[in-house]
Order: structure tokens, then C-alpha cells, then sequence
DNA sequence: CTGAAAGCGCTTACAG
DNA sequence: CTGAAAGCGCTTACAG
């Protein structure tokens, strides 16, 4: 669809009577050009009153350079978590002179993925992606972020990255429980990223000491069923995958008449603002967004720069506690 | 900072032996060219082990369209709600072959603005924004939906979308109570669509015969007192801005030994995932969000034609009651 | 201080 | 079927 043509800068140098190059410098400001103080409040004052705005495509074409980075992010549920996170990371590059556009592809049809269209420095991808989806983003030069080949990341939720679901292991064996379940998200969206966190969970229950007994889908139709199976297999905590599904088990929970914590302590991830409000509110996990950020931020900046982008040695991401009410020690079918 | 450049159509031509338009014409399935079908195929695989992708911005800027919409947001908190609304407009222009980008300008400083860096074919904003931000706005030649003019509208909350609140407002009526308040999101970004939500449920229990006791600003810290000072106001019932409010005024309201619904009903907006999970269950009211996405594409697509776009008469932007276990008739404090 | 011009990498008539 | 070329609207040396 062609679109209604806009004043181009031409058209502002014939308004004033000078030079193309002339408004081009000063429309940029362009140093060393000593252009007289009258004829740029001239040029100005044109290009205000035709409503001159610079092609960006014809800017990017002739600099060679946006100043975009594009993000592709798996198709998934935004939520206030990952929404802070983006806008971390938008502050991060901000700060180096980059806009963050945050994408994530859609199924249909006729519309063309964001990064054939649009002239961004770098585009790349915040994991976890399936294999399938990391061999199309390669094919389209897209980097991703953490590197899949990086020793000791298995995706998003691999090794610098384990230490909200480890935390959440940890708390439960200070409490003394050593019968756990794992609650995931139902959204099938989710999966590989639960299927993450379990594995973190699985591992450092190993190390603690504690039986996963279940490792379940969880929606408001099928927890209350799921609460009584945990509960005659002894478990006494679970782990949830992230706080709405950490409410949803306690309100199933609480609904078919098991107290929370004193027959079922429940901990969730990510210190989302319903954790507060939920009553009993909900002892979680909090990871440091930030951190992550200026490392999403540090790797595109690398990545800009031509140099190998590996994470390299930076600190783990820390991970702390927030205890609420939805824990406690455990008082029945504790195990020995 | 210059990119490291990337393989041109220009040089495919050069490895396949053909001529730079041929390539052209391959590549963009240019009809009426008759190409034979061994060069067709030579050219792709060249494009291909090659790496080729086309450059977004020359193609841009030699097209004159780039089939991208820039959505511009107030710096709202995204919620699930509005991520919802968000992909249901990116599925309703993907349908005409637009790709849309979100955006929210952030505060700070060395980034430009995200429509003087990308091509977009329209770039709009999706209202409210306050008088300063819509000078600002339309000085950068952004479209804004719905248009401020637009009689009887009033930003995004009203006129045609007015239906949730007064539809809040008519529930509690309905029930029986006389004296309600209005509880609003303790984040100064909202306040502005706050301020408009509010509106519309004045104007609505002025028509309902009810009284409208307070309007505060609600969060966790403040919330306690805010309840009592209702109740002892006589209000038998709450319209909460959104779910979320609602789940605070409710939290807060049991802990202080309030009983909901029975001492106090509350009512939320947005049907979010989080009020059916709470306990008690949240009853709210839910908008057609595929509607306001429809009327959001097919003001982009009028724009982007050149039409006038001007939301005319479509009909008004429908509003389910959800009722759940937050709300019931008033057995205490009821006014006559 | 200013003008004439090449070049960014595409698309697309226009000749052959 | 293919080649030579203009043009999209910028940036930016290079002469004057």
C-alpha cells in the first residue's frame, strides 16, 4: 500500500532558498560547519512549519546504522514480570543510545516477521527456544541470547540462571519438608521453560535430600485433584512454577478445605504483585531483573560491536527469598 | 555505530552470473518475467548459502510502504489484559498483511523516539493521553485512537466504551446497594484512564440513584484504612479500578476481619486470570477486547488509506457481567 | 560558509 | 528472457 508522501528535506531547502547539504547539517547539527545563526533559524522554522520529519528508512540506508535492536521473544504470555524485565532492558540499551523493540511472532499468516522490516543493528532472540525455532532464527541472522553452545546454560533457566528455582528447593528443606511437588503452568506455551525450572528443581532437590513425588500441569480445573493426590502420596510442599500457579494451587487448596501452610506449604517465583495481595500471601522467589537486563543489554552490545558475544564470567544471577505466609514448617505426613 | 555489513542482491548476482534485476525478480516472485527455471533456482540457492536478506530499509525507502504499524502506548503497566488487546490488534492488521510493533516511550534520555527510527506506514497512539502528551504527539504526526474530537468520546474509557464501569455500577444496583466507593490503582501512570473510569461510574450511580462515598487511591499499605473509613461511611460495596484493586481492597479487607461479600462487596474490572483464582473469587466485568482490537485495525487501515477516520457509528464496545463470590446483596449498613 | 554529486541497497519501468 | 539505469530520501566527503 503506497503511502501518502511526506515534505522531504529537499523540499525545506528550496522553502528557504540554500543548499540540500546545508539543512542536512543543520537538521543534524552536523560540528565544523560554521552556518550562519540566521540561515539555521531559518532552516528550523521551515522544517517546523512544513512538518519536516527525516525519512528513517532513507537515514538508515545512507548511515548504514539504526540504532534498533530488536528483540524476538518466544510467543509467550507477557506478565508483569517479563514486562519489567523489557523494560529494563529498553533502559539498559537506552543508555548506550539503542531503542529496544520488543516482538514476539504471531502464527498467521500475511503479515511478515518484524525483522525483515524493519533496519535494526541486531536482531536477537531471549531463549528458550526449541531446537526447531533456534534453527530458524539462526537462518535468519538472528543471535540469541543466552548462546544455546555456552557452557552451563541450558536456556533461559540454565546455569547462571538457576538460582530462583534452587532457592525455592532450599527454603523447603530449611523447613524441614522432604516429600515435594512441582506445579507447571498449563499454557502449553510455557512448557519448555517449566520443563527448565523442573529440571533446576529436580537436580537440587537431589542434592537437598527431597523425593519430587509429582511433576504435574496445574490449572484451576484439574488442582484440586492434584492437591489430593499430593497429599496421599505424603508430600507436604510444592514448588510452583511461577506465582499465579502457586495461587492457583492454594486456591484449590484452600477451596476443597486443606489449609495452606499447615497441611500444604506452597512456594512460588518471581515476587509478581499478586503474591502480596493473595491471601495467604505467597512465599516466593525474587530474581534480580536487572541484572539479567544489563547482561541482555551488554551481550547485544557486543554482539553490535562484532565481538564475540559469550557471556563470558560474569556473576550468577542472584535469587532471594521472600517469605510470606503460604510456608511453614510441615506438621503432617512429614516424613521421618 | 556501523553495522558490519551484510551480503547485497548485488553480489548474489555477481556469484550466480546474472544480471542485479534478474535477482530482483527472483527474489520478490516479480510476475509477468518469465525467468527460466534454472536460473530461478540457481539465483535462490546463491540467495541462500550466501545468506542474503534483503535490506529492510533500502527496500523502505525504494517501496515507499513498509507495511509496519507503530502502536505507541502510554507508559502503562502492561498487564494481561492489555497484552491481550495488544495481540489481538497484531492478529487483526496481520490479516491485512501489516505487522504491528508496540511501544511505550520511556523516560530517559540518549534513545530517539521509536517513530523517528523505524519506517512505519502509520504510526498511532492509543489513547488516554493527557492534553501535553497529544500536542506532543500529533507535532510528530501520530494518529490517535480514538480521535480526541470524536464527539462522545471521552480517552479510551468513554462514550463507546463506556460500557464496563457503568456496567459495575449497574450490578451493585442491581443487588441492592446504595452507597459504594471507588477504590483507584495507586500507579501514577493509571491515573489518567483512571480519572476517566471514574467518570463514567459517577455519572452512572448518579442515574442508578446511588451514592458515590469516596474515590481513593488504594494500595496494600493504604488499604485497610481505606475499608474501614467506607464501612463507616455506610458503603456496602466497592468498584475497584480493575481485578487487581479489587484484589487488594478484597486482602485487605479480610485481614482486618471484614467479611466479603457479606460486610462488603467488591467489584473488578478486566476479567483478568488472577479473579478467578482468588479467594474469594472476584466478580467482575469483562469487555470484548476482539471488538476494540477490530476498531483499532480498522481505524489504522482508514488511516493508512487516507480516508477520514473518524470512528463513525460502529456500535458500542460490548461488557459481560462475570459474577463470582465477591459481591451479594448488602445484609448490613444498607441504606433503606 | 555553500553547491554539485556520489553512494547506501533496493524496486521498477524501459530498451533490447 | 536479460541489461543498463533512474529514483526512493537521506549522509557526507569534495570542490569552490
Amino acid at each position: 500500500m503506497k503511502i501518502g508522501r511526506r515534505v522531504t528535506a529537499e523540499e525545506v531547502a528550496k522553502a528557504v532558498g540554500v543548499s540540500r547539504a546545508t539543512v542536512g547539517f543543520v537538521l543534524n547539527d552536523t560540528p565544523g560547519q560554521s552556518i550562519s545563526e540566521d540561515t539555521r533559524r531559518r532552516v528550523l522554522t521551515a522544517a517546523l512549519q512544513l512538518g519536516y520529519r527525516p525519512n528513517s528508512a532513507a537515514q538508515a540506508l545512507a548511515r548504514g546504522y539504526s540504532d534498533i535492536v530488536l528483540l524476538v521473544l518466544p510467543d509467550w504470555p507477557i506478565d508483569d514480570v517479563m514486562h519489567h524485565l523489557l523494560t529494563e532492558i529498553a533502559l539498559a540499551l537506552d543508555e548506550a543510545g539503542y531503542t529496544l523493540v520488543a516482538w514476539s511472532p504471531h502464527v498467521s499468516g500475511a503479515g511478515r516477521p518484524l525483522w525483515e522490516l524493519i533496519p535494526a543493528d541486531l536482531v536477537m532472540g531471549m531463549a528458550p527456544f526449541d531446537a526447531e525455532q533456534v534453527a530458524a532464527l539462526h537462518a535468519n541472522g538472528v543471535a540469541i541470547f543466552p548462546e544455546p553452545d555456552d557452557p552451563g546454560q541450558s536456556g533461559h533457566g540454565g546455569g547462571r540462571f538457576a538460582a530462583g528455582p534452587r532457592l525455592q528447593v532450599d527454603h523447603l528443606a530449611d523447613l524441614g519438608h522432604r516429600r515435594i511437588a512441582y506445579a507447571r503452568p498449563a499454557d502449553p506455551r510455557l512448557a519448555f521453560l517449566a520443563g527448565d525450572r523442573f529440571r533446576l528443581v529436580h537436580e537440587q532437590a537431589g542434592r537437598r535430600g527431597l523425593h519430587v513425588v509429582d511433576d504435574r500441569v496445574t490449572d484451576l480445573g484439574s488442582a484440586a485433584a492434584a492437591v489430593r493426590d499430593w497429599l496421599n502420596a505424603g508430600c507436604t510442599a510444592v514448588v510452583a512454577y511461577n506465582d499465579y500457579v502457586a495461587s492457583v494451587v492454594t486456591g484449590a487448596a484452600l477451596r476443597a478445605g486443606v489449609a495452606v501452610p499447615d497441611e500444604l506449604s506452597i512456594i512460588g517465583h518471581d515476587d509478581s504483585p499478586l503474591a502480596e495481595v493473595f491471601v495467604p500471601s505467597l512465599t516466593t522467589v525474587r530474581i534480580n531483573l536487572r541484572a539479567i537486563a544489563q547482561e541482555v543489554a551488554a551481550f547485544a552490545l557486543r554482539k553490535i560491536a562484532g565481538a564475540p558475544a559469550g557471556l563470558g564470567d560474569g556473576p550468577a544471577i542472584a535469587a532471594t527469598l521472600v517469605p510470606r505466609e503460604s510456608t511453614a514448617t510441615p506438621a503432617r505426613n512429614a516424613v521421618r
